[in-house]
DNA sequence: CTATCAATTATCCAACCGCATAATAAGGCC
DNA sequence: GGCCTTATTATGCGGTTGGATAATTGATAG
């Protein structure tokens, strides 16, 4: 008698959780978490749901590890661009935040992916780790930047910079990701260099992008 | 017979309603948007489930007016701050500043049930024209006090100004938000008065905030 | 070519979900 | 104090969930 079970084909372990992960990534960047069941994960990775606990204890160790993937691929991406960047601290500065504020870092999935995952920060402790990992480690990096930029080593100092910078940078973030289509191309990167640059008393635009016509600080001049 | 009904008394149908959205928002805020189901609702509330259809057509509705009284007790609280402030541009600039960066509005459960809710403006139309009003709503209120400050009117640039204030104020919420304990009290609303005063051009602190030994700005005298 | 092993599928289960409906009692009215 | 309205409880239903287990089959080794 012909069987109409699912034919299949074996794939190395690597395959299969990769598969898995960005299954999981999908469904809850398009419905949040609670759309990423079992089984929608398993058929969106073309395979069955039983599998899923054949390479994951259960579904919370996918979840974290989707989000681990997640961080990672985040994490990465900064580290590339400043792999890549000249020497000067200005230009350094000024790559990180372009590279914070372009794709595929901002992106209309981000967000969504950010603030889905984020609740589950909050009970599991592998992912709240993960979590204090990944943002304080961004923020160190920024104060490094601003570090060199400045010259001096305050700590107090920097951290208080550091924190305001970042807080800007979220934020434009934020609004890029929620908003797509209120900024023009290179608006939000152009914003983003001209209010740190103005947080650090800088000019960080670097006269790459003088086509702003408006630039942030026109206001100088207006008295109190 | 002896009946072992639940004994109850009957209550006034805005009680009802409000005992049942604060109950939902604490569960999301405890457990997410999957911890908010109408059974935990109803028991948090006091009442049976069945009620809650008596009260909301359906759990989405209850959702959506979860999120409606939360957005809306935001915005009260800014409407209501600014009523009570002076009548000093700058002032009123950074008494709206300080409100948005301290408690009620930063507190350790706004910035989850935010994340929450994200998701379901996704889907809900009726949620997500309730975040575009107060998001907007926000920025352009920032606006108008940025242009009544620095006393000019052009579109364009207010715009951008109000874009990156507002981001400035945003990164900041959601650092005191996601870390309570990592900023001194005040911290979080000094940082905000000056980095926005940085990207204005103005000193918003007012003399007020003098305690702080390192102002952002120290850095203004470092050399590029 | 066959035996073996584990990757994968198939099936089942208890718990829970939102929702519908019927039963009941609380409280106002006369 | 009896009655009537309806707010509230109680119960049940179909569907879904995450997880456990058994059956099958694809690949590999000898």
């Amino acid at each position: 008698m012909p069987s109409d079970r699912k034919p299949y084909h074996r794939a190395d372990e690597d395959t299969r959780r990769h598969a898995l992960i960005n299954a999981t990534l999908a469904l809850v960047a398009e419905g949040g978490a609670q759309a990423a069941t079992v089984r929608a994960i398993a058929h969106k990775a073309g395979v069955t749901s039983g599998l899923i606990r054949h390479y994951f204890s259960s579904k919370d160790h996918l979840m974290a590890a989707a989000y681990a993937h997640l961080m990672h691929r985040m994490t990465a991406h900064s580290a590339a661009v400043l792999r890549t960047a000249p020497h000067d601290p200005k230009a350094r500065l000024a790559a990180f935040v372009t590279a914070a504020l372009s794709p595929p870092v901002v992106d209309g999935e981000a967000l969504v992916l950010w603030a889905a995952f984020l609740q589950e920060t909050h009970r599991d402790p592998a992912m709240r780790q993960t979590h204090a990992q990944t943002y304080l480690a961004f923020r160190d990096q920024l104060q490094s930047l601003i570090a060199d930029l400045l010259g001096h080593s305050d700590a107090q100092a920097l951290r208080r910079l550091a924190i305001a910078c970042n807080a800007v940078i979220d934020g434009l973030w934020m609004e890029g990701c929620a908003l797509p289509n209120a900024f023009a191309p290179e608006e939000l990167v152009d914003l983003g260099l001209r209010a740190v640059g103005a947080i650090l008393g800088t000019d960080l635009t670097g006269g790459l992008l003088q086509t702003s016509p408006l630039p942030l600080t026109t206001n100088m001049k207006v008295p109190a």
